[in-house]
DNA sequence: GCTATAAGTACCTTATGGTTACTAATGGCC
DNA sequence: GGCCATTAGTAACCATAAGGTACTTATAGC
């Protein structure tokens, strides 16, 4: 595997200090992946987040942005006006990780019957 | 979009109570895409799979293998030998799973360099 | 002066994750 | 025969993260 011109050994990804795995985690955490989804169409302001996102705690909503910006992969831009307006909106990076995480989400979405049929089975099994 | 002959909406993602959510949420919690790329290679036994992701605790590994099973990604059988044997292996339904999960996890690798060059910019101008 | 507004932060409570120790049952070893 | 090792967990406890609500800052408009 080669990354831009320098040789890049694949990592083991079940190493707890492999690099990947701690990215893994990052997009893998609770929110991330929406907050990346609801960017997809545009820039957003914190509160058109915050309200869009099924009520996510604000806390929280700037933990999980705090953690995108700083991996380069969502820009934070603030206009200073009362009361305050900031944007947020994907890096081209950010965009790159659209396709994956929809990957995902459509798995998820299509199988939610199969998922629902097999839970209900199990629990009434046990 | 249509599964398997039912129509079947696109529900909202970003609502918390749609079913397409919480499975994401499942799949990308801390350790259960680890186990399915673990189990990608074959079945494995309780202990290879402990021993084989860096560390995990032994009751965060049964949550995480206990709701594989319940939704039905995962098979567990038991040999009543003593000292007891029990093997896990993905379902039909687990092995496509492996797809999308691998999708993301490429796109991880792919980007630990630009990601750790981020952080530390921003760490830098901090 | 009073209120509304946006983007948070502070503080407290609850849920989840992590750590370590312990258990059951039996085969092999001394 | 008694003792230890082995596997797949469970139990009890502690640490960290998430969630909820209240508060803050600065100014424009009434």
């Amino acid at each position: 595997m080669v990354t831009n011109g320098q040789t890049w050994v694949r990592g083991d990804l079940f190493d707890p200090n492999c690099a990947t795995r701690v990215i893994l985690d990052r997009i893998g955490d609770k929110w991330t992946a929406l907050v990346v989804l609801r960017l997809k169409d545009g820039p957003r302001r914190f509160t058109e987040l915050r309200d869009g996102i099924g009520q996510v705690a604000p806390k929280v909503l700037t933990q999980t942005l705090r953690r995108l910006e700083r991996d380069g992969l969502v820009t934070r831009e603030i206009f200073a006006e009362v009361p305050p307006r900031v944007v947020y909106a994907l890096t081209p990076m950010g965009e790159s990780l659209i396709e994956p995480i929809t990957a995902v989400s459509n798995w998820a979405e299509e199988h939610v019957p199969a998922i629902t049929r097999a839970q209900e089975k199990y629990d009434a099994s046990a």
